[in-house]
DNA sequence: CTTGGAATGTCAACAACACTGACGTATGCT
DNA sequence: AGCATACGTCAGTGTTGTTGACATTCCAAG
Protein backbone atom coordinates (compact mmCIF):
# COMPACT_ATOMS: atom_id res chain seq x y z
CA UNK A 1 0.00 0.00 0.00
CA UNK A 2 2.17 2.49 1.13
CA UNK A 3 5.57 0.96 -0.92
CA UNK A 4 6.90 4.07 -3.76
CA UNK A 5 9.13 2.60 -6.16
CA UNK A 6 12.28 1.02 -5.28
CA UNK A 7 14.90 3.22 -7.67
CA UNK A 8 17.51 3.99 -6.05
CA UNK A 9 17.52 7.52 -7.53
CA UNK A 10 14.84 8.58 -6.06
CA UNK A 11 14.48 9.28 -2.19
CA UNK A 12 13.83 10.69 0.69
CA UNK A 13 12.21 14.17 -0.50
CA UNK A 14 10.88 13.03 -3.61
CA UNK A 15 8.80 11.22 -2.08
CA UNK A 16 6.28 14.57 -1.50
CA UNK A 17 5.37 13.89 -5.07
CA UNK A 18 2.57 11.45 -3.74
CA UNK A 19 1.55 12.73 -0.73
CA UNK A 20 -2.41 13.25 -0.62
CA UNK A 21 -1.89 17.14 -1.47
CA UNK A 22 0.31 16.25 -4.42
CA UNK A 23 -2.41 14.45 -5.74
CA UNK A 24 -4.91 16.38 -5.44
CA UNK A 25 -2.88 19.03 -7.54
CA UNK A 26 -3.27 16.76 -9.79
CA UNK A 27 -7.24 16.15 -9.57
CA UNK A 28 -7.41 20.10 -10.06
CA UNK A 29 -4.67 20.31 -12.58
CA UNK A 30 -6.65 17.24 -14.98
CA UNK A 31 -10.24 19.45 -13.90
CA UNK A 32 -9.03 22.82 -15.21
CA UNK A 33 -6.84 21.97 -18.56
CA UNK A 34 -9.26 19.39 -19.27
CA UNK A 35 -11.40 22.13 -19.59
CA UNK A 36 -9.02 24.65 -21.54
CA UNK A 37 -8.50 21.59 -23.93
CA UNK A 38 -11.99 21.32 -24.67
CA UNK A 39 -12.52 25.12 -24.90
CA UNK A 40 -11.59 26.35 -28.31
CA UNK A 41 -13.49 23.70 -30.11
CA UNK A 42 -16.53 24.04 -27.77
CA UNK A 43 -16.62 27.28 -29.12
CA UNK A 44 -16.95 26.87 -32.68
CA UNK A 45 -18.75 24.45 -32.07
CA UNK A 46 -21.80 25.93 -30.35
CA UNK A 47 -21.96 28.82 -33.66
CA UNK A 48 -23.25 25.51 -35.50
CA UNK A 49 -25.37 22.93 -35.01
CA UNK A 50 -23.04 20.35 -33.28
CA UNK A 51 -21.59 19.78 -30.29
CA UNK A 52 -18.77 17.68 -28.20
CA UNK A 53 -19.90 14.36 -29.40
CA UNK A 54 -19.62 15.62 -33.27
CA UNK A 55 -16.33 16.73 -32.50
CA UNK A 56 -15.24 13.00 -31.47
CA UNK A 57 -16.78 10.99 -33.59
CA UNK A 58 -15.45 13.64 -36.40
CA UNK A 59 -12.17 13.59 -35.07
CA UNK A 60 -11.29 9.65 -34.70
CA UNK A 61 -13.20 9.20 -38.86
CA UNK A 62 -10.52 11.67 -39.63
CA UNK A 63 -7.79 9.07 -38.04
CA UNK A 64 -9.05 5.81 -38.86
CA UNK A 65 -10.28 6.10 -42.20
CA UNK A 66 -12.69 3.75 -43.55
CA UNK A 67 -13.75 2.41 -39.70
CA UNK A 68 -16.82 0.37 -39.05
CA UNK A 69 -19.25 1.48 -36.48
CA UNK A 70 -18.51 -0.92 -34.36
CA UNK A 71 -14.95 0.25 -34.40
CA UNK A 72 -15.93 3.64 -33.27
CA UNK A 73 -18.47 2.75 -30.97
CA UNK A 74 -15.13 1.35 -28.80
CA UNK A 75 -13.19 4.12 -29.28
CA UNK A 76 -15.61 6.63 -28.06
CA UNK A 77 -16.93 4.16 -25.41
CA UNK A 78 -20.93 4.85 -25.81
CA UNK A 79 -23.79 3.30 -26.72
CA UNK A 80 -24.84 2.99 -30.68
CA UNK A 81 -27.40 4.77 -29.34
CA UNK A 82 -26.34 7.49 -29.03
CA UNK A 83 -23.27 7.00 -31.72
CA UNK A 84 -26.26 6.92 -34.37
CA UNK A 85 -27.98 10.36 -33.23
CA UNK A 86 -24.55 12.10 -33.91
CA UNK A 87 -23.90 10.10 -37.16
CA UNK A 88 -26.84 10.45 -38.66
CA UNK A 89 -26.59 14.26 -38.75
CA UNK A 90 -23.87 14.13 -40.19
CA UNK A 91 -24.42 12.06 -42.86
CA UNK A 92 -27.56 14.08 -43.75
CA UNK A 93 -25.52 17.34 -43.50
CA UNK A 94 -23.28 15.83 -46.25
CA UNK A 95 -19.98 15.65 -43.70
CA UNK A 96 -19.89 11.73 -43.19
CA UNK A 97 -20.06 9.05 -45.41
CA UNK A 98 -21.44 5.56 -45.23
CA UNK A 99 -20.23 2.86 -47.50
CA UNK A 100 -21.35 -0.69 -47.30
CA UNK A 101 -18.46 -2.73 -46.59
CA UNK A 102 -17.11 -4.83 -49.61
CA UNK A 103 -16.29 -8.29 -47.85
CA UNK A 104 -18.77 -7.62 -45.21
CA UNK A 105 -21.91 -6.33 -46.28
CA UNK A 106 -22.83 -5.48 -42.42
CA UNK A 107 -20.73 -3.18 -42.01
CA UNK A 108 -20.85 0.76 -42.82
CA UNK A 109 -17.04 1.93 -43.28
CA UNK A 110 -16.97 5.96 -42.18
CA UNK A 111 -15.05 8.69 -44.41
CA UNK A 112 -15.02 12.11 -44.07
CA UNK A 113 -16.30 14.40 -47.04
CA UNK A 114 -14.73 17.40 -48.40
CA UNK A 115 -16.57 19.26 -46.30
CA UNK A 116 -15.74 17.15 -43.37
CA UNK A 117 -12.40 17.08 -43.79
CA UNK A 118 -12.94 21.45 -43.77
CA UNK A 119 -14.74 20.82 -40.61
CA UNK A 120 -12.12 18.61 -38.90
CA UNK A 121 -9.32 20.98 -40.37
CA UNK A 122 -11.49 23.77 -38.44
CA UNK A 123 -11.52 21.86 -35.42
CA UNK A 124 -7.77 20.06 -34.75
CA UNK A 125 -6.39 23.62 -35.98
CA UNK A 126 -7.89 25.44 -33.00
CA UNK A 127 -7.50 22.47 -30.69
CA UNK A 128 -3.61 21.91 -31.52
CA UNK A 129 -3.04 25.61 -31.16
CA UNK A 130 -3.63 25.08 -27.69
CA UNK A 131 -1.53 21.90 -27.53
CA UNK A 132 1.35 23.59 -29.32
CA UNK A 133 1.54 26.27 -27.13
CA UNK A 134 1.28 24.47 -24.10
CA UNK A 135 4.30 22.30 -25.17
CA UNK A 136 6.06 24.66 -26.54
CA UNK A 137 5.88 26.75 -23.02
CA UNK A 138 6.55 23.69 -21.32
CA UNK A 139 9.19 21.94 -22.89
CA UNK A 140 10.27 17.93 -24.35
CA UNK A 141 11.46 16.86 -21.13
CA UNK A 142 7.73 18.09 -19.81
CA UNK A 143 5.94 17.02 -22.68
CA UNK A 144 7.46 13.57 -22.27
CA UNK A 145 5.97 13.15 -18.73
CA UNK A 146 2.97 14.37 -19.70
CA UNK A 147 2.20 11.62 -21.69
CA UNK A 148 3.89 9.27 -19.35
CA UNK A 149 1.26 9.88 -16.80
CA UNK A 150 -1.70 10.58 -19.01
CA UNK A 151 -1.16 6.74 -20.38
CA UNK A 152 -0.82 5.29 -17.06
CA UNK A 153 -3.94 6.92 -15.81
CA UNK A 154 -5.82 5.08 -18.81
CA UNK A 155 -7.97 1.99 -18.33
CA UNK A 156 -5.61 -0.99 -19.84
CA UNK A 157 -8.34 -1.39 -22.67
CA UNK A 158 -8.32 2.18 -23.56
CA UNK A 159 -4.40 2.58 -23.24
CA UNK A 160 -4.39 -0.39 -26.33
CA UNK A 161 -7.03 1.50 -28.52
CA UNK A 162 -4.84 4.49 -27.84
CA UNK A 163 -1.35 3.15 -28.50
CA UNK A 164 -3.24 0.92 -31.75
CA UNK A 165 -4.15 4.54 -32.86
CA UNK A 166 -0.68 6.27 -32.25
CA UNK A 167 1.21 2.97 -34.53
CA UNK A 168 -1.51 3.47 -37.75
CA UNK A 169 -0.71 6.65 -37.38
CA UNK A 170 3.61 7.52 -36.90
CA UNK B 1 4.14 30.02 -36.94
CA UNK B 2 6.71 27.87 -37.15
CA UNK B 3 9.13 29.33 -34.50
CA UNK B 4 10.11 26.80 -31.81
CA UNK B 5 11.84 27.65 -28.81
CA UNK B 6 15.43 29.43 -28.85
CA UNK B 7 16.84 26.71 -26.38
CA UNK B 8 20.47 26.04 -27.43
CA UNK B 9 19.36 22.55 -25.28
CA UNK B 10 17.08 21.08 -28.02
CA UNK B 11 17.73 21.08 -31.81
CA UNK B 12 16.98 19.00 -34.71
CA UNK B 13 15.45 16.06 -33.45
CA UNK B 14 13.38 17.00 -30.50
CA UNK B 15 11.81 19.46 -32.15
CA UNK B 16 9.36 16.93 -33.10
CA UNK B 17 7.47 17.01 -30.16
CA UNK B 18 5.66 19.56 -32.01
CA UNK B 19 5.01 17.68 -35.48
CA UNK B 20 1.18 17.69 -36.01
CA UNK B 21 1.37 13.72 -35.22
CA UNK B 22 3.09 14.62 -31.68
CA UNK B 23 0.30 17.08 -30.75
CA UNK B 24 -2.78 14.82 -31.95
CA UNK B 25 -1.14 12.19 -29.96
CA UNK B 26 -1.73 14.26 -27.07
CA UNK B 27 -4.99 15.20 -27.80
CA UNK B 28 -5.67 11.87 -28.11
CA UNK B 29 -3.61 10.76 -24.79
CA UNK B 30 -5.96 13.95 -22.97
CA UNK B 31 -9.20 12.34 -24.45
CA UNK B 32 -8.51 8.60 -22.81
CA UNK B 33 -6.80 9.46 -19.71
CA UNK B 34 -9.54 11.76 -18.57
CA UNK B 35 -11.87 8.35 -19.25
CA UNK B 36 -10.16 6.95 -16.93
CA UNK B 37 -9.68 9.93 -14.51
CA UNK B 38 -13.36 9.99 -13.97
CA UNK B 39 -14.14 6.68 -14.47
CA UNK B 40 -13.77 5.23 -10.94
CA UNK B 41 -15.43 7.87 -9.33
CA UNK B 42 -18.51 7.98 -12.31
CA UNK B 43 -18.84 4.08 -11.10
CA UNK B 44 -19.64 4.92 -7.27
CA UNK B 45 -22.07 8.06 -7.83
CA UNK B 46 -23.90 5.79 -10.58
CA UNK B 47 -24.77 3.62 -7.77
CA UNK B 48 -26.21 6.61 -6.03
CA UNK B 49 -28.77 9.46 -7.43
CA UNK B 50 -25.76 11.53 -8.00
CA UNK B 51 -23.45 12.44 -10.84
CA UNK B 52 -20.19 14.09 -11.84
CA UNK B 53 -21.24 17.65 -11.35
CA UNK B 54 -22.10 16.45 -7.52
CA UNK B 55 -18.42 14.89 -7.16
CA UNK B 56 -17.63 18.18 -8.53
CA UNK B 57 -19.10 20.52 -6.01
CA UNK B 58 -18.18 18.11 -2.93
CA UNK B 59 -14.82 17.92 -4.49
CA UNK B 60 -14.22 22.26 -4.25
CA UNK B 61 -16.47 22.27 -1.21
CA UNK B 62 -14.20 20.08 0.61
CA UNK B 63 -10.87 22.01 -0.54
CA UNK B 64 -12.53 25.46 0.10
CA UNK B 65 -15.21 24.99 3.34
CA UNK B 66 -17.13 28.07 3.82
CA UNK B 67 -17.63 29.29 -0.23
CA UNK B 68 -19.70 31.16 -1.09
CA UNK B 69 -22.20 29.96 -4.13
CA UNK B 70 -20.32 32.13 -6.44
CA UNK B 71 -17.01 31.99 -5.55
CA UNK B 72 -17.75 27.81 -6.54
CA UNK B 73 -19.38 29.03 -9.63
CA UNK B 74 -16.32 30.46 -10.93
CA UNK B 75 -14.42 27.69 -9.93
CA UNK B 76 -16.82 25.55 -12.28
CA UNK B 77 -17.49 27.28 -14.22
CA UNK B 78 -21.20 26.59 -15.09
CA UNK B 79 -24.32 28.69 -15.01
CA UNK B 80 -25.70 29.53 -10.91
CA UNK B 81 -29.03 27.57 -12.41
CA UNK B 82 -26.97 24.39 -12.97
CA UNK B 83 -25.09 24.47 -9.63
CA UNK B 84 -27.86 25.47 -8.06
CA UNK B 85 -29.55 22.29 -8.97
CA UNK B 86 -26.29 20.23 -7.65
CA UNK B 87 -26.39 22.17 -4.39
CA UNK B 88 -29.91 21.73 -3.52
CA UNK B 89 -30.19 17.82 -3.94
CA UNK B 90 -26.83 18.07 -1.86
CA UNK B 91 -28.17 20.33 0.85
CA UNK B 92 -32.02 18.28 0.81
CA UNK B 93 -29.97 14.82 1.54
CA UNK B 94 -27.96 16.62 4.53
CA UNK B 95 -24.19 16.12 2.20
CA UNK B 96 -24.20 19.69 2.37
CA UNK B 97 -24.74 22.74 4.75
CA UNK B 98 -25.84 26.11 3.47
CA UNK B 99 -25.34 29.10 6.27
CA UNK B 100 -26.36 32.75 5.44
CA UNK B 101 -23.45 34.65 5.47
CA UNK B 102 -22.95 36.93 8.44
CA UNK B 103 -21.75 40.56 7.10
CA UNK B 104 -23.53 40.22 3.70
CA UNK B 105 -26.70 38.38 4.04
CA UNK B 106 -27.55 37.88 0.39
CA UNK B 107 -24.05 35.24 0.32
CA UNK B 108 -24.64 31.58 1.72
CA UNK B 109 -21.36 29.65 2.79
CA UNK B 110 -21.00 26.25 1.67
CA UNK B 111 -19.70 23.53 4.12
CA UNK B 112 -20.07 19.31 3.95
CA UNK B 113 -21.66 17.71 6.35
CA UNK B 114 -20.43 14.32 8.42
CA UNK B 115 -22.32 12.73 5.89
CA UNK B 116 -20.83 14.74 3.28
CA UNK B 117 -16.92 14.45 4.12
CA UNK B 118 -17.41 10.50 4.03
CA UNK B 119 -19.20 10.12 0.34
CA UNK B 120 -16.23 12.79 -0.54
CA UNK B 121 -13.80 10.50 1.12
CA UNK B 122 -14.99 7.53 -1.11
CA UNK B 123 -14.99 9.76 -4.08
CA UNK B 124 -11.33 10.76 -3.82
CA UNK B 125 -9.97 7.48 -2.59
CA UNK B 126 -11.11 5.79 -5.20
CA UNK B 127 -9.58 8.90 -7.52
CA UNK B 128 -6.59 9.18 -6.06
CA UNK B 129 -5.49 5.59 -6.19
CA UNK B 130 -5.78 5.73 -9.42
CA UNK B 131 -4.04 9.11 -9.63
CA UNK B 132 -1.27 7.55 -7.14
CA UNK B 133 -0.63 4.48 -9.50
CA UNK B 134 -0.13 6.76 -12.63
CA UNK B 135 2.24 8.77 -10.67
CA UNK B 136 4.40 5.92 -9.30
CA UNK B 137 4.61 4.29 -12.19
CA UNK B 138 5.79 7.50 -14.20
CA UNK B 139 7.93 8.54 -11.32
CA UNK B 140 8.63 12.19 -10.11
CA UNK B 141 10.14 13.21 -13.31
CA UNK B 142 7.17 12.42 -15.57
CA UNK B 143 4.62 13.93 -12.89
CA UNK B 144 6.72 17.12 -13.09
CA UNK B 145 6.13 17.51 -16.77
CA UNK B 146 2.46 16.47 -16.54
CA UNK B 147 2.09 19.06 -14.32
CA UNK B 148 3.53 21.57 -16.60
CA UNK B 149 2.15 20.91 -19.71
CA UNK B 150 -1.90 21.03 -17.70
CA UNK B 151 -0.96 24.42 -16.35
CA UNK B 152 0.23 25.42 -19.79
CA UNK B 153 -2.94 24.49 -21.39
CA UNK B 154 -5.58 26.12 -18.86
CA UNK B 155 -6.64 29.31 -19.60
CA UNK B 156 -5.48 32.13 -18.06
CA UNK B 157 -8.15 32.95 -15.14
CA UNK B 158 -8.66 28.96 -15.23
CA UNK B 159 -4.82 29.06 -14.22
CA UNK B 160 -5.31 32.00 -11.40
CA UNK B 161 -7.68 29.98 -10.17
CA UNK B 162 -6.01 26.88 -9.70
CA UNK B 163 -3.00 28.45 -8.43
CA UNK B 164 -4.54 30.07 -5.42
CA UNK B 165 -6.28 27.14 -4.87
CA UNK B 166 -2.85 25.26 -4.75
CA UNK B 167 -1.62 27.71 -2.25
CA UNK B 168 -4.59 27.52 0.39
CA UNK B 169 -4.32 24.07 0.40
CA UNK B 170 0.00 23.55 0.79
C1' DC C 1 -34.86 58.10 4.14
C1' DT C 2 -36.07 56.44 -0.03
C1' DT C 3 -35.33 54.64 -4.31
C1' DG C 4 -32.97 52.34 -7.87
C1' DG C 5 -29.35 49.45 -9.36
C1' DA C 6 -26.08 45.68 -8.54
C1' DA C 7 -25.18 41.33 -6.47
C1' DT C 8 -26.75 36.89 -4.91
C1' DG C 9 -29.46 33.07 -5.02
C1' DT C 10 -33.92 30.28 -6.48
C1' DC C 11 -37.54 28.36 -9.60
C1' DA C 12 -39.13 26.79 -14.23
C1' DA C 13 -38.60 25.27 -18.84
C1' DC C 14 -35.81 23.57 -22.44
C1' DA C 15 -31.70 21.36 -25.13
C1' DA C 16 -27.75 18.20 -25.62
C1' DC C 17 -26.14 13.87 -24.88
C1' DA C 18 -25.62 10.00 -22.38
C1' DC C 19 -28.22 5.52 -20.89
C1' DT C 20 -31.46 1.10 -21.11
C1' DG C 21 -34.59 -1.88 -23.44
C1' DA C 22 -36.87 -3.73 -27.38
C1' DC C 23 -37.20 -4.58 -32.10
C1' DG C 24 -36.30 -5.03 -37.27
C1' DT C 25 -33.30 -5.97 -41.23
C1' DA C 26 -29.54 -7.59 -43.71
C1' DT C 27 -25.80 -10.51 -43.80
C1' DG C 28 -22.48 -14.18 -42.49
C1' DC C 29 -21.35 -18.65 -40.78
C1' DT C 30 -22.04 -23.48 -39.42
C1' DA D 1 -32.21 -23.83 -41.82
C1' DG D 2 -30.92 -21.66 -37.80
C1' DC D 3 -28.16 -18.80 -35.00
C1' DA D 4 -24.97 -14.96 -34.46
C1' DT D 5 -23.31 -10.46 -35.91
C1' DA D 6 -23.57 -5.59 -37.50
C1' DC D 7 -26.29 -1.83 -37.96
C1' DG D 8 -30.23 1.18 -37.47
C1' DT D 9 -34.29 2.87 -34.97
C1' DC D 10 -38.12 3.91 -31.64
C1' DA D 11 -39.37 4.98 -27.03
C1' DG D 12 -38.35 6.34 -22.47
C1' DT D 13 -35.31 8.22 -18.80
C1' DG D 14 -31.50 10.75 -16.26
C1' DT D 15 -27.79 14.10 -15.74
C1' DT D 16 -26.13 18.42 -16.76
C1' DG D 17 -25.82 22.23 -19.27
C1' DT D 18 -28.50 26.53 -21.02
C1' DT D 19 -31.85 31.03 -20.77
C1' DG D 20 -35.43 33.67 -18.71
C1' DA D 21 -37.96 35.43 -14.88
C1' DC D 22 -38.03 36.64 -10.15
C1' DA D 23 -37.11 37.37 -4.93
C1' DT D 24 -33.98 39.06 -1.56
C1' DT D 25 -30.38 41.85 0.09
C1' DC D 26 -26.95 45.45 0.00
C1' DC D 27 -25.33 49.94 -1.03
C1' DA D 28 -25.10 54.43 -2.73
C1' DA D 29 -27.10 58.61 -4.99
C1' DG D 30 -30.49 61.82 -4.51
Amino acid sequence: MSDVRGSSTYNGESLLFLTDEQLRQGIEAMFFAYRGFTADPDRILSEMAYGRAHHRAIHFIKRAPGTTVNNLLNILGVTKQSLNRVLRTLIEHGLVESKVGKSDKRERHLFLTDTGQQLEQTLSDAQRARMRSAFRDAGPEAVAGFRTVLEAMMDNEMQRTYTRLKETGA
